[in-house]
DNA sequence: ACCTGAACACCGTTCAAGT
DNA sequence: ACCTGAACACCGTTCAAGT
């Protein structure tokens, strides 16, 4: 378990390396649980090798957000009418964060990576609305909208569901408790997170009234 | 300014001091300059203080979330239709929490707080959407949709404008970078931050989806 | 009740030393 | 080139001592 001093004779650690066990540590033990000593405990090193390979904790971080954005995808983009290519990608972004909740808060602070694959991302989704009708000035504000939305959504499916005990506080706010009971009730018959009730609405929402917006653009022109 | 050992004559702080003295503290110096000696510096007094007042340094990121969030009017709900005063209601939102972008990063991970007096207004917008005929069981999503995406909009707005330079990577993505170019000239036209062209079109669009949600919810009744 | 001051465990980062 | 190990400044928190 004890390396000896010096360079091993393979290297033990890389970028790659680094960011995927960080990522299942923040799994693991929560966004709070992260640190650099308990990383390199799981990794069978001392804190300060990562810093032959990455430039510091935050860019450890960056690694984590590379390794979950790069599982959306948006070539449906490319094939698919705009509006159900929107409500797929959106699904696909969603479920990206939804499968790592702990990262989702640790990564929501820096919502847009520079990074190159993330960049290739956004191109084809503006490439597929402009295909779609959509005038040049408006598709990057369509999709920054979009992509805020399924952002907060991620936030909320991490959210403490602080909302759920009666009690003393259903008698302060009587129409709020009654609407989140009617709302768990709707949600487990639907057999489905009450989380999903809001998305779902949004995206359909959302996209339903973009659609209209569109074609109000299109008739005046 | 060194104070004796031993009890003041008269405190010198208080929860409210501490949250507001935190608030402004994060304003001036950002979510990473933030520390308990920071602010023990400000106040001038010792970090160990604090624990006469507050259980812990995450004790007062809630006192200042509080206080960000009292500022948030839902009064219109009960004059108002629901569209116009959900249209109002996010606007001063997102305000409140663009007031303060350095805040938002620290407070996006605990979206929402159990304190009464958020729950007095989540009660406020319920009341107000069952009076404009929505269902109660869809009350909640449709609430918890907006507010998603509000706080993914207020998130894009503290995001750093990563997309601006030209260079090596518009050759990469060329869509994606006219389509930059072209927001950002539309922008500059109507004398707005780019962000705000995002917000108000996610805005309209999901309010006049969700007019169209309750419309046919309406009539298959 | 409410402050100081000493002490604690832990943190991220730097850097010389070793192979 | 790539690891260890010692050292650094800083962090949040606890708690006895003081008024």
């Amino acid at each position: 378990m004890q390396r000896r001093v010096g360079r091993p004779a393979v290297p033990v650690l890389s970028r790659e390396v680094i960011a995927r066990a960080a990522l299942t540590l923040i799994d693991d033990v929560g966004a709070e649980g992260f640190s650099l000593a308990a990383l390199g405990k799981r990794l069978g090193v001392r804190p300060s090798s990562f810093y032959n390979h990455v430039t510091g904790k935050d860019d450890i971080l960056a690694g984590v957000r590379e390794l979950v954005s790069d599982s959306i995808d948006a070539r449906m983009f490319t094939e698919l009418p705009w509006d159900e290519a929107m409500a797929r990608w959106a699904r696909g972004y969603r479920d990206a964060f939804a499968a790592h909740p702990p990262v989702i808060s640790l990564l929501a602070t820096t919502p847009v990576s520079g990074a190159l694959r993330t960049l290739r991302m956004y191109d084809q989704v503006v490439t597929g609305l402009e295909r779609g009708g959509w005038p040049s000035e408006m598709v990057i504000p369509v999709m920054v909208a979009v992509e805020s939305f399924i952002l907060g959504s991620a936030l909320d499916v991490v959210a403490p569901p602080t909302m759920f005990d009666p009690g003393p506080l259903s008698a302060d706010v009587p129409a709020f408790a009654s609407a989140v009971a009617a709302r768990d009730a709707s949600a487990a018959e639907g057999g489905r997170p009450p989380a999903d009730l809001a998305f779902e609405v949004g995206l359909a929402s959302m996209i339903e009234g973009l659609r209209g917006a569109l074609r109000s653009l299109e008739s005046t022109r």
